[in-house]
DNA sequence: CTACCGATGCGCT
DNA sequence: GCGCATCGGTAGC
C-alpha cells in the first residue's frame, strides 16, 4: 500500500482523473477507507470549472500546487470535495464523486444517518464528503504532507470508462467523468437539464 | 427502479 | 438578486 506523492498530482486533470479510479482515500485518524469508482476533471479553461476566468479567494487551493483539497459549498446545503491537480498557478482539480466504502462503516453512518444503506453511504459527491466529514475548513488542506488525510493505492486496476459530466449546465462535449466499468458503487448519471 | 420537486445559503455580478 | 459540480422524500410504475 503505497501513499499517492504531490507528482501524481502534478498533470492535468484529466490524466489524473481517470487514474484515480481504484485509489483509496483514507481519513487516518477516524480509520475510514474508501476506493474511488468515479471522478471528473475540471480545468480552468472551460466554463464549468469554478475556476474559469476569474481568481477568487475561495479559488486559491486550485490555483495553487497540486495535492491540496478544494472544498465547496453547494444547493445552500452540501460539501464536495476535490483534490487540485496540474501546475501552481493553472486552475484544475478532480471531483470526488463516489466511492465504495472499506473501512470505518460505523462512522460513515452515523454522519450519513442511521437508515442509510451502504451503497448509499458514499454514493455522490455530497455524500462522500459528509461521510468524510469534509467541509469548509478542510479546503486548501495539503493530501501530501504526511497529514491524517491522503490516497493510496494498493495495485487495485480497475477498467476505467468515460462519459459526460452530471449535473454541469456548461457540460460542453467534454466527456470528464471516469467510473469503474460496471460498479454498483457508481452515482446515478444525470444530465443537467439545460446542459449544452 | 425512475421522476419530480422543494430545501437552502453562499459566491459572485 | 441569481444560479448552483446536490440530495432526500414522495409518488407512481
Amino acid at each position: 500500500m503505497y501513499v499517492l506523492e504531490r507528482e501524481f498530482f502534478a498533470r492535468p486533470a484529466d490524466q489524473v482523473a481517470p487514474d484515480l479510479i481504484g485509489k483509496l482515500l483514507v481519513s487516518r485518524d477516524d480509520g475510514l477507507v474508501a476506493r474511488l469508482v468515479e471522478v471528473e476533471a475540471y480545468q480552468q479553461g472551460e466554463p464549468a470549472c469554478h475556476a474559469y476566468g476569474r481568481r477568487t479567494p475561495r479559488l486559491e487551493p486550485l490555483y495553487g500546487p497540486p495535492g491540496h483539497a478544494y472544498v465547496y459549498f453547494t444547493y445552500g446545503m452540501h460539501w464536495c470535495a476535490n483534490v487540485s491537480a496540474g501546475t501552481e498557478g493553472v486552475a484544475e482539480g478532480c471531483l470526488l464523486r463516489a466511492a465504495e466504502p472499506l473501512s470505518g462503516l460505523t462512522l460513515m453512518r452515523d454522519r450519513r444517518g442511521a437508515r442509510v444503506s451502504d451503497r448509499d453511504l458514499l454514493r455522490g459527491p455530497a455524500r462522500l464528503a459528509q461521510a468524510f466529514g469534509l467541509g469548509r475548513e478542510d479546503s486548501g488542506r495539503d493530501l501530501c504532507d504526511g497529514g491524517p488525510l491522503y490516497f493510496a493505492e494498493d495495485g487495485c486496476r480497475p477498467e476505467v470508462r468515460r462519459g459526460p459530466r452530471v449535473g454541469v449546465a456548461a457540460a460542453g462535449d467534454l466527456e470528464w467523468r471516469f467510473f469503474m466499468d460496471g460498479s454498483p458503487w457508481v452515482s446515478l448519471y444525470k444530465r443537467h437539464p439545460r446542459a449544452s
